[in-house]
Order: structure tokens, then sequence, then C-alpha cells
DNA sequence: GGTTGACTTACAGTTAGCTCTAAGGTCTAC
DNA sequence: GTAGACCTTAGAGCTAACTGTAAGTCAACC
């Protein structure tokens, strides 16, 4: 009835440490418990975890994920709250695109200058 | 005559103890000095800068940068592996800009979700 | 000639995000 | 009934990448 923290670290890819980090501080909402006081995860908690990485992976910082996860509990009313939030690190995430293009643009240049390089060093060997 | 490191701090966005963090580290090769002992840095420097700070901002790790950096000073024998660095960063780049990608696109589903949400409140209130 | 300001070094401290250890509880199988 | 696998907590330790401090050098101005 529910999954353990060893079945939830192999279906997310985060260690049991993390998880129990990240419901310490607060980023994962509190994880219920069986009998034995063991957490027990459910459908809705892989989800969130399915989100947080998300947010986590695109570069949104611990503490502002456990702000927006602290707005969950509020409820309807907090609901424009996370839309604000989730859209403003939408543009973070569409900047930091734009810049990596640019980035690979810039790197594939620079590969370029030494390919010429290594050709002009070949050619001189003759 | 030569940059000061509060000018490169300025042009480069990066703070003085960074600039000589890189140096001390080997990510930056040694920056000639002026007669006071002082640091003194050229175009070719600041070029350097500005390729570790893309390297750097697109998620090479210090360590790796430094690595690439002393390959720069063995001259064209290394330009090869210089390149294969270059390259396999830049699928890493690239693979990045996809994961983004999803990333926003899953975030915008959740907005999306979060939004007919708050209509449906919106619509229960009247 | 004294103070101010920019620089130097060596080294200690900080932050985020884990990661590990120690000490212990509970269940299952032999 | 004990070994092993699993879990728990509290709290210490770790790594990367800075960031700050202390003590000192040097040149320029009043």
């Amino acid at each position: 009835m529910g999954y353990s923290i060893k079945t939830i670290a192999q279906k997310t890819g985060l260690s049991q440490y993390t998880l129990r980090y990240y419901e310490r501080e607060g980023v994962l909402p509190e994880v219920s418990r069986d009998a034995n006081g063991n957490r027990c995860f459910h459908d809705e908690d892989l989800e969130l975890l399915s989100l947080i990485r998300c947010l986590k992976d695109t570069g949104m910082p611990i503490a502002e994920i456990k702000q927006f996860i602290t707005l969950s509990r509020e409820g309807r009313e907090a609901l424009s709250e996370q839309c604000k939030l989730l859209e403003a690190h939408k543009r973070q995430i569409e900047e930091k695109i734009q810049f990596f293009q640019s980035f690979a643009q810039k790197i594939d240049h620079k590969i370029a200058y030494f390919n010429s390089l290594e050709q002009e060093a070949k050619a001189e060997m003759k």
C-alpha cells in the first residue's frame, strides 16, 4: 500500500538521502507513514517529484521550489501566485535556451578555428 | 598598456576574487605582471575569459575548463584533443537545450492546468 | 610625510545541495 | 533467537565555486 523510499529512489533516480533531505527542507510536503513510521509514498508524491525534478533540473533553487510547494498547501487562493512563479521560471528557461544556443554557436566557431589550425599544422608537416 | 584587475572585473562581470581564484586554480593561465607585481591583463586574456565564461555558463565544471586551458599551452599537438573536448561539450549543450525545451513544455502544461483550476474556482464564486 | 586607494598573498569562511555515519527500531526467514 | 534487510532520526561531513579577511606593498595626492 504505497511505495517505500527505496522504490521511489529507483523510480525517480533521486537517492534516499536526497528524498529525506527534500522532505526535511520542505521541498517535498510531508510524506505519510505506515504503522512502523516508515515513509509510504503515493502516486501524487511521484507526480509532485516529477515536477520538482523538472524545476530543479531547469535551475530553480531548492528554496524557490519549497516556496512553490508551500503555496500548494494553501489551496485555490494561491493558484494565481503559483502560476506567476511558474511563468517567471518558464521565461528564465527560455532565456537559458537562447543563451545556450548562442554559446553552442560560439563553441562551433571555436571548433572550426581549431580545425583550421590543425589543417595548417598538417600542411606544414609535408 | 594592459588592463587592471578592476577593469577586467568590470568588463567581464566576474569579481576580482573570482579572477584571482581562476588564476590560482589554473582556469586562467598566469597573467603577466607590471613592475609592481600587479596583474596586467591583455586582450588575449579577455578573449580567453570570454570563452571560459561561455564554457562555465553552459555547465562545464572548473576542473574541465582547467584541463582545456592546460592543453592550450601545449600548442599544436594538443589541438585535436581540445577539439574533442569542445565537441563533447557542445553535444552536452545540445542535450540540455532539448531537455530544457521539453521541460518548458511540461511547465506550460502545468500552467494551463492551474489556469483551468482558477477559472473553475472563479465560476464557483458566482 | 602621512593618508588614501588599488593592488598583492595566504588562508579562512560561506553557500547550496547533497551525502554519509551512528545508533537504533521492526519485520522476515532460517 | 538471531541474522539480514529494511527503515528511522540527528547531526556531521563533503564538494564546488566562490567570497571574505588580514596583513602587507606601492604610488599618488595634500
